[in-house]
RNA sequence: GGGCCGGUGGUCUAGCGGUGAGGACGCCGCGCUUACAACGCGGAGAUCGGCGGUUCGAAUCCGUCCCGGCCCA
């Protein structure tokens, strides 16, 4: 395909879609199988079919796709692989709320009817997703698509699962765990958020067994909870209840007898000082509780939607939910005077992530992963930087929470999810662990089994992905080949929930680590810098914004200001600012097919430049090499956003203003023929290399463009990243130019101040600092007079005289003068306002060079400059005075 | 309660021991100079959160306080 001649206007949506169609066509994705070294692979982080992508997720995947194109175009072995998540417990609420919309509980479908459900939505929100990332141009190979529950996904999650227990890292035990009585399941310490609310504290009054009169005060913020006491606990030191151990109390309501115990664990400081004893619904309590075995063995009291039940609970209170209770406990306490006191009180409350419900702490089997033991190799990995975390202060928080680490509780009362595979013998009561479904029970031989009802949590699937997503435990090709994979590029909210996880999985099942380097995105903002989400619709739809900008203009604004690694807004600006460099970029590359005559063979060298080339030809191509070995190394440090200001930068200020203006003069043949051979061919290889290295960012608009160029090859998404190398680096002509475009600026300046008009070409002078600058603006002053517009420009030598009637400017390069129009009145500002700028300059410098301390101490060689700068300061200072002096270069205009 | 990160022109941000503190957006002035008004040229605007310290020298290091955010309990 090429399009020999580019449309006026850059219109993205349509080249977008033949692209990606193109790509998919040449299956330019596709990882090869044998690979060649080095290989380059990661998985995509499977998103979940709960919903469709994020902007989020199209931040994500543009990080990861200029990663994978830039690596690709390298020449390695790239795999980047797809997936999706089932994402168990979050879909199962979706598909509930779905339902219950239509007016359907889920609850009440049988088990068939309701996976099935679940498996329409599953397929919905799959070819929504899969549209998306073509959509976004992601550069995945969709041959190697993968589904966490698709059966090479169910038989590696078993096995994880049975070969956890055969080695005693997985137990089934009753420990108090976070129940979501919304869900009625159990969920893990990392799906409760906690967040400050505002409560009652109240103090109850628990009198004491044996008639005497008062008792002992107890402060608690869930009254509901009363049913449930053991004891009265208090701290051993505590003097106020030094009489009360010992003795018994009533419990309030339920009118039960329970002793006064001593617990180091009590805060004496906490209400009055005493603790009630509830242990089957707070960990505290039951710690507690476990250390005074005499206590009553304890009644549950809350039922799996946290209803009070149970022989404990007075019938009064049976079947009424948490709340309910509590404001009834607190009615009845109150009409019996035992309510002491009330008062407002913040504190920390966990509340289920996908319910929103208040965790209630309970005790319930369960299923855990012994944590410790698979954490140990993940720190020292990460220690040793095995594993390496990008930006890398987030190591700290992930070693802290790897060393808190608890057990994980990986065992859920939903339907939809990977089964536990473990069937209970209802003979002997063992349980059979066995990847495939057993026929008998292991232990005793009945047939008589039945399969343990829960199913895993989800990302007990997802921490194996980066080796089951290539086939483990089979010994695939693919295995071999790519796995370690090379990077993880995900949010930073997943890191404990996944990445943590992904890497004791990678260490405890393949013996190495899943990855190398972790790449950590932040948090999209709205530009009022709020969280995005859908609750507050801030959260624009990505598809809508590809279809209104394009999608190489959507992944640029995602990561262009605004750095990935931190949380920021997304700003429409972000998105405008994108679509002008594109817009800019394309007409870069038609003023550059303009120049390049049909028949063009392809570049493969930027052309030979000696002694008598141009200025700013060696000058771009020098600059050039810069802009790779930055974007190279910004790459490589994995900060896209770095790489594409380099660019950004390159293209617009070096590559358009600059040096297509300074060229136009040789490109149009008005230099002669090889200096336009010199500068076509420079200008055509600079465009044609800085397309490719543009391309990870903005794939579609820099293919149709290379098309449009003399180019090798079928597709750029397939060709040669470029080297640096290629081109020279030239420091001499970076000065040189430095100076020309110094000069430029000058004369502007004075133009602009003195009120020129745009059209008008005024007469002007330089006197140049010295004879190397003399000789350099000698050389350029066409180019100077050109692009400052100016006619004649003259050069002085140090002792002519200042022309008269020209107002002037005083800067390193020299003096620089320009007529001023016969219309301008009264003397220019600019003189006086730098003349007060470099004198506050040179006071400073002299105030540091008097310092005695600094001569003494700071290296000579920063002395000597600032010596320099003084003197050349002075100088400037003493130039300008004589140009404002009545009679000089800048009559008091009488 | 513990920990982490940040506070730089109006906004977003780069710099993290010696630079005349960069850039982008916005703002102001002038211009449709045939690649580009989705643009060009020029300009104004910051005592780098406060206070103390280390240093010849601090936006940059240390302490402390204030403000914002995040994570964990």
């Amino acid at each position: 395909m090429s399009s020999p001649s580019l449309p006026t206007r850059f219109e993205p949506s349509a080249l977008e879609a033949r692209w990606q169609a193109e790509w998919e066509r040449l299956a330019a994705f596709r990882a090869p199988t044998p690979p060649h070294a080095p290989i380059f692979s990661f998985v995509l982080p499977p998103p979940n079919v709960t919903g469709v992508l994020t902007l989020g997720h199209v931040l994500g995947g543009t990080v990861q796709d200029v990663l994978a194109r830039h690596h690709r175009m390298r020449g390695e072995a790239t795999l980047w692989l797809p997936g999706l998540d089932h994402a168990g417990l979050a879909t199962q609420v979706e598909v509930r709320r779905r339902l219950a919309k239509q007016g359907v509980r889920l609850e009440e479908l049988p088990r068939e009817a309701a996976l099935a459900e679940v498996e329409r939505w599953k397929e919905e929100h799959e070819r929504r997703i899969r549209e998306q990332t073509r959509a976004a141009g992601f550069s995945v190979d969709w041959t190697r698509y993968r589904y966490t529950m698709d059966p090479a996904s169910v038989r590696a999650t078993r096995l994880a699962f049975v070969t956890l227990y055969r080695d005693g890292l997985i137990y089934r035990g009753e420990r108090m765990v976070n129940w979501d009585p919304r869900l009625r399941t159990a969920i893990s310490d990392l799906e409760v958020q906690h967040t400050e609310e505002e409560a009652t504290l109240y103090t109850v009054r628990y009198a004491w067994a044996d008639g005497t009169l008062g008792g002992i005060e107890v402060a608690t913020v869930r009254p509901e909870t009363i049913f449930g006491d053991v004891a009265v606990a208090v701290h051993p030191d505590d003097a106020r209840y030094r009489d009360a151990v010992g003795r018994y109390v009533i419990v309030p309501l339920s009118h039960r007898r329970v002793p006064v115990v001593v617990d180091p664990a009590v805060d004496p400081t906490f209400g009055a000082g005493a603790l009630k004893i509830t242990p089957r619904h707070d960990p505290v309590d039951r710690e507690i509780a476990e250390r005074h075995p005499d206590l009553a063995t304890p009644v549950e009291i809350f039922d799996d939607s946290a209803r009070l039940t149970g022989e404990w609970v007075p019938a009064a209170y049976r079947g009424l939910d948490r709340d309910a209770a509590r404001r009834r406990a607190v009615e009845e306490l109150e009409r019996e005077r035992l309510i002491v006191r009330q008062e407002s009180y913040r504190h920390a409350v966990g509340r289920s992530e996908r319910s929103n419900a208040v965790v209630e702490p309970r005790l319930s089997t369960q299923w855990f992963v012994r944590m410790a033991p698979l954490a140990a190799p993940v720190v020292a990995a990460v220690r040793a930087e095995e594993i390496r975390i990008h930006p890398d202060r987030w190591t700290l928080t992930f070693f802290r929470w790897m060393e808190g680490i608890q057990d994980w509780c990986i065992s859920r009362q939903v339907f939809w999810g990977h089964r536990i595979p473990v069937a209970h013998c209802r003979a002997c009561g063992k349980p059979t662990v066995t990847v495939d479904a057993p026929t008998k029970c292991e232990h005793c031989g009945s047939t008589d089994l039945e399969p343990d009802p829960d199913v895993l949590d989800t990302w007990f699937s997802s921490w194996l992905w980066p080796f089951s997503a290539l086939g483990w435990p089979e010994k695939t090709a693919d295995l071999a080949q790519y796995y370690p994979t090379t990077v993880l590029v995900t949010a930073r909210e997943i890191m404990f929930f996944w990445v943590a996880r992904m890497m004791m999985a990678g260490y405890r099942f393949t013996g190495s680590r899943p990855f190398s380097d972790v790449v950590l995105t932040g948090l999209l903002l709205d530009p009022q810098g709020r969280k995005m989400s859908k609750h507050l619709g801030n959260s624009p739809e990505p598809l809508d914004l590809i279809r209104e900008r394009g999608a190489d203009a959507l992944r640029l604004a995602l990561i262009f200001p605004n750095p990935t690694t931190e949380d920021g807004p997304f700003r429409p600006t972000s998105l405008e600012g994108a679509r002008n460099f594109l817009t800019k970029l394309w007409n870069l590359v038609r003023f550059s097919v303009a120049h390049v005559p049909p028949g063009t063979p392809p570049i493969a060298a930027p052309p030979a430049l000696g002694g008598g080339s141009a200025l700013e030809n060696r000058w771009i191509l020098s600059r050039f090499r810069h802009a790779v070995e930055e974007v190279d190394a910004a790459l490589a440090a994995f900060e896209p956003t770095r790489a594409v200001s380099v660019l950004h930068n390159f293209v617009w200020h070096d590559l358009a203003d600059r040096y297509v203006e300074i060229s136009k003069e040789a490109l149009g043949g008005r230099r002669g023929d090889p200096a336009q051979r010199e500068s076509r061919a420079t200008l055509v290889f600079v465009v044609e290399r800085t397309l490719r290295l543009l391309h990870p960012f903005v794939p579609h608009v820099t293919e149709e463009l290379w098309h449009a160029l003399p180019h090798a090859g079928e597709l750029l998404a397939t060709a040669a990243w470029p080297a640096g190398s290629e081109a020279p680096a030239d420091p001499v002509a970076e000065v040189e130019m430095e100076l020309v475009l110094e000069a430029i600026r000058l004369l502007r300046n004075l133009r602009a101040d003195e009120g020129v008009a745009p059209a008008a070409t005024p007469p002007a002078w330089i006197r140049p600092a010295g004879p190397e600058v003399a000789r350099v603006l000698e050389e350029q002053a066409g180019t100077i007079a050109r692009l400052a517009r100016v006619e004649p420009l003259a050069l002085l030598a140090a002792d002519a005289p200042a022309p008269s009637g020209a107002a002037s400017r005083i800067a390193p390069v020299g003096e620089c003068y320009v007529e001023r129009p016969a219309a301008a009145t009264g003397r220019s500002e600019a003189l006086a306002r730098e003349r007060e700028k470099l004198s506050g300059l040179l006071e400073k410098t002299r105030a540091r060079l008097s310092d005695p301390g600094f001569r003494a101490r700071a290296p000579p060689e920063l002395v000597r400059e600032a010596e320099e700068k003084a003197l050349d300061l002075a100088e400037r200072i003493r130039r300008i005075d004589e140009h404002m002096k009545p009679g000089g270069s800048e009559p008091a205009n009488a």
